[in-house]
DNA sequence: GTCTATATATGGATAGAC
DNA sequence: GTCTATCCATATATAGAC
């Protein structure tokens, strides 16, 4: 049996697909609607212009993960659970959504002030990277991990998780990988990030 | 004074400017024009059409960097060295050219098919990543370094090296850091990262 | 709320004068 | 070679019937 879904549930579905795959100025109205199986004039009523849905889709986007991300950063690990931890979770997500980290690096490298204002007024939960970066601050002043710049280390792990999505077809081409083999390497990398990781700062 | 520049030279520098910053769908026909200080019909006078142009830009871009990398991959260091080498000329490289790594990722990622036929067609150099890989897989038999998967480090180092470029407006934000502070630190990555990788994977 | 038809704006491409 | 003017396709947005 087929759940009545509104109308605007289909639409925003409908855009989250097409902008994410396209980004903002490769997205057409008339895709949307295509895909939301209405017509663009419907769309205009609902949302009154590319730019409000656009802000919409971004948004519930760039929200939606940071939740599972806090509650890795706020628990009480040691340093080595947290990085084993938030890597495999944020993999996992990435994982199940693919297209994003294109998506908002894309759209925050084309129009960086237009995004940040978008974020900045839109009010909700912000991820606790000083959190992160002050447990991996205290763990090197507790001779636990070997010194190295807090700063480089957390874009190191950033560069790791976030990279192979963004690149996916790059690393695709340059390693003549198929889907399935890509996808397994991914997989793997849930574990395997980690342990390059702490494998070079442990001391 | 001022050089003589042919009004050639004159588009191909404005294209490339416009297209790497906007990328090919973000990328106005009168932006490229007005860059150059001349106008459309002038444009389409040397370059038929967009796409002629913008094809001639994007090899154009993709094989300028290719001779020095290779130059790192054909030398006979050792291992350790080959990774320093490489991850130093390839960050200097990169900060030569910023906006290259998301121009491209984000190109193949919108249009795969079109961008690999157009690399495809066009012979030329392309990167020596087999003899590098390989590199890696007899480190790895001689006891040099750890067992790793290959594939696996050569996406760490690949991520470590250009991810800081592609989300370059991510990390500011998130780090609040302003331009000097960030080019301050892609500048020290030229051996922090070498030094990272190489501590994570040295026996 | 949903549609068809249409207005309006934008951007790529061409014609033709100089 | 270079320009102005214009065309035409595409894409966003609105009007108005149902």
């Amino acid at each position: 049996m087929t759940i009545n879904i509104s109308t605007e549930d289909k639409i925003i579905d409908a855009a989250k697909k097409v902008f994410l795959q396209q980004g903002y100025s490769g997205a057409r109205m008339q895709d949307i609607a295509d895909a939301a199986g209405i017509n663009k004039a419907l769309l205009h009523y609902y949302f009154r212009n590319k730019d409000k849905l656009f802000e919409l889709i971004f948004l519930q986007c760039t929200q939606k993960m940071i939740p599972t991300i806090n509650s890795v950063f706020d628990s009480d690990e040691d340093i080595f659970n947290k990085i084993r931890q938030f890597v495999s979770t944020y993999i996992e997500m990435l994982s199940a959504n693919p297209y994003l980290p294109m998506f908002i690096a894309n759209e925050l490298s084309k129009n960086p002030e237009k995004v940040i204002k978008m974020i900045m007024t839109k009010e909700g939960d912000r991820p606790h990277f000083n959190k992160f970066i002050k447990d991996i601050q205290s763990a090197i002043e507790q001779n636990i991990i070997e010194p190295i710049q807090t700063v480089s280390l957390f874009i190191n792990i950033m560069s790791l998780c976030i990279f192979p999505y963004i690149a996916k077809p790059m690393m695709q081409f340059f390693l003549k990988l198929d889907e399935l083999e890509y996808r397994m390497i991914l997989e793997q990398r849930k574990q395997e990030v980690a342990d390059f990781i702490i494998n070079s700062i442990k001391k």
